[in-house]
DNA sequence: ACTTACAGTAAGTAATGGCTTACGGAAAGA
DNA sequence: TCTTTCCGTAAGCCATTACTTACTGTAAGT
């Protein structure tokens, strides 16, 4: 429980492929909901489904446009996947020259 | 397509509880399929199919050791991932300033 | 007021994914 | 070679979830 579970949810958001189809057309250039669904093999319908999750999970925010809704990336939900990261990253670098080291002594051993 | 698909499939394949424990445990220090399996609420075949899906995300590598596997990190895979999200953070940024300015802007036509 | 365009919600179905048990196969020791 | 240990794969089950169609609602134009 060290990390914020937005950060969690986030990563769990990112499980399903055409969630992640979505989110790259959003990260692309912040768009429609009718937009994103066009060229996608899903229903329209689906497409909210899917953001409506995004959304939860921090990643994407909406603005009204007339009868439009813009979504565009939410920059807390991607800051706090990076610490997440960033965390993991540190004590995985550690560990792994230490494996590394040790792999290099077997090889001097021989 | 604008970024890499393998760093979001990494992304996503951090999205299983499970296989985000079975990840730290890796992380924290390099060892055998048994040894990962020991103390988590799942049978050593189904860490056995985590490990497979993270192999595949790039995230761990293998090393035979006698018959035992020993799992540790693959660190291409992890900066992936970092070079992705600092790549969305810029985007994402960028995105919520055209938003906010857009926002103020209304505020001023009233 | 009527129509058109756009999008979210409901409900039911299909598909995905994570888990288990059972099995097969390679390496090391007796 | 026989046994033991370690691990991956196969097959099937079950819970979750992704998808579709149908419907409702809102904003804008005529």
């Amino acid at each position: 429980m060290a990390y914020g579970k937005t950060a969690l949810n986030s990563l769990a958001a990112l499980g399903d492929p055409t969630r992640r189809e979505i989110f790259a057309r959003v990260a692309a250039r912040p768009s429609a909901v009718g937009e994103i669904a066009r060229g996608l093999p899903v229903s329209r319908p689906a497409v909210s489904q899917h953001l409506k999750v995004l959304k939860e999970a921090g990643l994407v925010r909406e603005t009204a446009e007339g009868t439009r809704r813009i979504y565009f990336l939410d920059p807390r939900g991607i800051a706090a996947m990076r610490e997440l990261l960033d965390s993991l990253w540190t004590t995985a670098l550690g560990a792994f020259k230490q494996f590394a080291d040790q792999l290099a002594d077997e090889e001097n051993d021989r």
